[in-house]
DNA sequence: CAGCATCCATAGGGATACTG
DNA sequence: CAGTATCCCTATGGATGCTG
């Protein structure tokens, strides 16, 4: 129990943050322009989404290709290693369709003072 | 694509924080004390513990028990709701095993300057 | 178009000290 | 033992405006 790649390690390691996950899946089906990441993630700002993007390709998560053309354009696509994300990803949206209500209802029932109750 | 249970909402959801998979698998083989979780979770001081252990709670994953006694005894226990937890962080397990290797090693070779590289 | 620079708000996590 | 209370720091994410 917890070395290195313990889970508590990996989740935020990858796909724990707010965007990954997301690029991911719009990455799926073959390279994306940022732009056209950028209208699926409900309009992420330039500045988080290029963060995030930067931050997967130093992880080997997918690739950055810049065309010399005016306009300027730059693909982004899953590498190898990237697409192994896809199934974990597919796992936990299996787990939230599933469960999520189950959550959600327990997050109705007051009795444990996390939330603003007053 | 990106409906309130799209994995980029999960996967923060419940354990993409930094303690709740390690808490959850730490409770796998039965109830557990605080002070009993406090320790393998590299003490983790009592504060970030309970207010983790809370929210757990608040979502339906574990139980909280209080016992009557001098000193005072509390033990944490997974819910069915929770168990199911533990599969979802099996295969993010496995996908570390199998992948992190490759992650650390994109992360050595410099090219994008996310990292500290002067 | 694809970003970078700048400034900003907040939440998560933590250190330390104290209590029922 | 099992927390609370208080203070603090940093990382994440965001808004706005500018540039090659």
């Amino acid at each position: 129990m917890f070395h290195p790649d313990c889970p508590s390690s990996v989740m935020p390691l990858r796909i724990g943050d707010k965007w990954s996950a997301m690029i991911i899946v719009c990455l799926e089906d073959g390279p994306r322009r940022f732009s056209e990441i950028r209208v699926p993630l409900r309009r992420t700002t330039p500045k988080v989404l290029t963060q995030t993007l930067r931050a997967l390709e130093r992880d080997g998560m997918i690739t950055r290709t810049v065309y010399a053309e005016v306009p300027p354009r730059v693909e982004y696509e899953l590498t190898e290693l990237g697409r192994t994300l896809l199934d974990l990803i597919a796992v936990c949206r299996r787990w939230a369709d599933e469960h999520l209500p189950a959550v959600l209802a327990a997050r109705e029932l007051p009795g444990v003072g996390v939330g603003p109750e007053g």
